[in-house]
DNA sequence: CACAGTGCCAACTATAGTATGTAGAACCAT
DNA sequence: ATGGTTCTACATACTATAGTTGGCACTGTG
């Protein structure tokens, strides 16, 4: 299992929550997911799916291709 | 769920393995995942993983990104 | 101290991913 | 036309793990 990319994805949406200023929390709700996954997949503790990859690059606003470079 | 992505996803991976001319299997033998699940990926069917969606690329000598814009 | 934010754990449910077998279509040969 | 081959759809059934949730500890900050 390529850890990297999930390294990768985690990073760039702790980037992108922090530059909005907001908690693991409210992104959670934003993207209708528990507080406590979006803490995993920061940490890439979770392969995470396509849909919910598309869940949260829309709560913050972006495309799942800024999320990912792989 | 979103479906619109995984139809995406699917689609854009047919076309290429088509375009190179390979079978299913062939494709499953090169990304290393079995033979009936690229045909489920393809139909949608399953909500792939991150990490599957790499190895699928690679072996199609692709990048996640060529294969999603969402 | 109180509060907000996060890490982390444990237990659970849902579903992704693996694998085998059957059936049917398309093509090609004899 | 029949038999053999290749490819794919689809139906299970199974195993692994993604995704959900609640709780507690720790840290920094007002």
């Amino acid at each position: 299992m390529n850890k990297k990319i999930l390294i990768q994805f985690g990073t760039r949406v702790r980037e992108e929550r922090t530059n909005r200023g907001i908690s693991q929390e409210r992104l959670g709700e934003l993207a209708k997911v528990h507080r406590t996954y979006i803490g995993m997949i920061e940490r890439a503790e979770k392969n995470i799916t396509l849909t919910n990859m598309e869940k949260i690059a829309r709560a913050l606003g972006k495309k799942v291709n800024d999320l990912v470079d792989f």
